[in-house]
DNA sequence: ATAATCCCTCTAGAAGCTATAGGTTCAGGA
DNA sequence: TCCTGAACCTATAGCTTCTAGAGGGATTAT
């Protein structure tokens, strides 16, 4: 049995966050000690290692609520988990492409060695958008 | 002079986010009609756009005022408008190679074939943060 | 017993919008 | 001129994932 600071500690997810997921159902409330303090046990802090890896990878809150409640049950067919991973996948998948197509416009307008904002190709490209290379 | 929903349509920027600008001081209050409905001139829609090219590059709201500030100013230097580019495009790199660990990594889980939870890489991955390949 | 540290709940704030409710104004036709 | 329907107004709350603070109680070590 742990209290809530030790339990951020060892996982480390701060405290106001842990009491957030209690609140958001992604962890049970745990027993409270006689002046109601959070007792957490083992398992609870597997559950929150779960969640904090899972947000690691960038996994919602909704998407995590499912893995767990996948987790609970071992015998079942995993296709959810599946499903869920590579919707994920594909999500980061567009987003790295969204910011690759950032990077190459903003590697060119950064690039700009004018000397004053007549002339700089930063605020040039920003107030006109037929300057700019690609079609965002 | 246009009404709100015009410039929305020409801008391509919501209503409520046209107000929002304005709440947040990015855009002046405009003029308004005997009604007190929002009157645009040109000026006020190149401002929008403007500001609608920034944000379509991922510039947050400060960063925008600062570069609208700059652009006011054409006969100043622009340094700065240089520093903000490339602090963003720094930004950008990071989300990028964040995200390329992500993918990496939710490749790898997703990529798992078995038919049960007991044995889904996916679900294992994150139980057991040591089977991690990446060292997030 | 007392001090230091921890913990409690509740509320608000951050970013950048979006949506809703309840009411007013505008533009065009009869 | 009146009417109708679309567009507009303000104010407020919600989204997501936390994080920070206020004001007060619990625990632990000495």
């Amino acid at each position: 049995m742990f209290s809530i600071g030790e339990l951020s500690k060892r996982t480390g997810v701060k405290i106001p966050t842990i009491r957030y997921y209690e609140q958001m159902g992604l962890i049970d409330a745990p027993e409270r000690s006689e002046g109601n303090q959070r007792r957490y046990s083992k398992d609870g802090m597997k559950r929150l290692s779960f969640i904090r890896h899972s947000r690691e990878l960038g996994f919602s809150i909704e998407d995590i609520k499912g893995l767990l409640e996948l987790s609970q049950h071992p015998e079942k067919p995993c296709n959810n988990a599946h499903n869920i991973a590579t919707r994920h996948l594909g999500d980061v998948r567009a987003r790295i492409a969204k910011l690759r197509g950032l990077e190459r416009e903003l590697k060119r307008i950064s690039g700009c060695d004018a000397d004053t904002i007549a002339d700089c190709a930063v605020i040039e490209t920003l107030a006109d958008h037929s300057l700019c290379e690609a079609d965002h």
